[in-house]
DNA sequence: AAAGAGTCCAACCGCGACCAG
DNA sequence: CCTGGTCGCGGTTGGACTCTT
């Protein structure tokens, strides 16, 4: 099997064989191209680097604070992020963190003496240790005030069926940003607050 | 100018989830 | 159920490039 760079030459075969049968069948994809790479290969270059729409470089400032932001939710889920940001792929983001944000935050923290709370090698922050995260009650219509909320993070944060216009719930609760993850009491309640929002403002639209 | 250190990013790897048979 | 194939994700690596001494 060829690994390494990808060549112009490999890349357009690649594109070519993808626009004929499609992204997807990776194996019969990398057979097809005759490219002596295998499926996960083809895969990963078509969604970071060939795939149309996407963005490279030149994170802009408020795209780095959507994922400042959306880190601080949902820790190193960086599909999830990605999912978010228009044109960019989850590796992108994860090395920007990797290479950017995650110095940033370090140096933000020594210097107003909080420790971030970074480093978590398994990738989830806080949310996803405190809480028991289970199948949201689907009967329940309303959320009450109590510590027995269930919530699906990645039920969630499924934006596949939102329009990307319609996520006025979303920037709204970014911008409370004066939450504590550690504390499962205000985690309930925070947790409380945005379901009920992302539900009374979709009642609305 | 050269060498070593640091940075960035494309690509690989391992693992778990999902699904068809 | 079980199994094998496939896919997707997050972590890690390697090499090219830049910076510092």
């Amino acid at each position: 099997m060829n690994k390494g760079a990808w060549t112009a030459e490999e890349d357009r075969k690649l594109a070519e064989v993808i626009a004929i049968n499609g992204a997807k069948r990776w194996k019969s994809i990398a057979a097809k191209a005759a490219l002596d790479r295998c499926g996960k290969s083809c895969r990963l270059r078509w969604l970071n680097y060939l795939r149309p729409n996407i963005k490279r470089g030149n994170i802009s400032d408020q795209e780095e604070d959507l994922i400042l932001r959306l880190h601080k939710l949902l820790g190193n889920r960086w599909s999830l992020i990605a999912g978010r940001l228009p044109g960019r792929t989850d590796n992108e983001i994860k090395n920007y963190w990797n290479s950017h944000l995650s110095k940033k935050i370090n140096h933000k923290g020594k210097q107003s003496g909080v420790s971030t709370k970074e480093g978590d090698k398994t990738g989830k922050k806080s949310i996803m240790v405190n809480f028991e995260l289970k199948e949201e009650n689907k009967s329940n219509n309303t959320c009450e005030e109590d510590s027995n909320v269930n919530f699906n993070v990645d039920d969630f944060f499924d934006f596949s069926n939102e329009d990307p216009l319609n996520l006025e719930w979303m920037s709204r609760f970014l911008e409370m940003d004066k939450f504590e993850f550690d504390e499962s009491s205000v985690l309930t309640r925070t947790v409380s607050t945005l379901l009920v929002m992302k539900r009374g403002l979709k009642s609305v639209n």
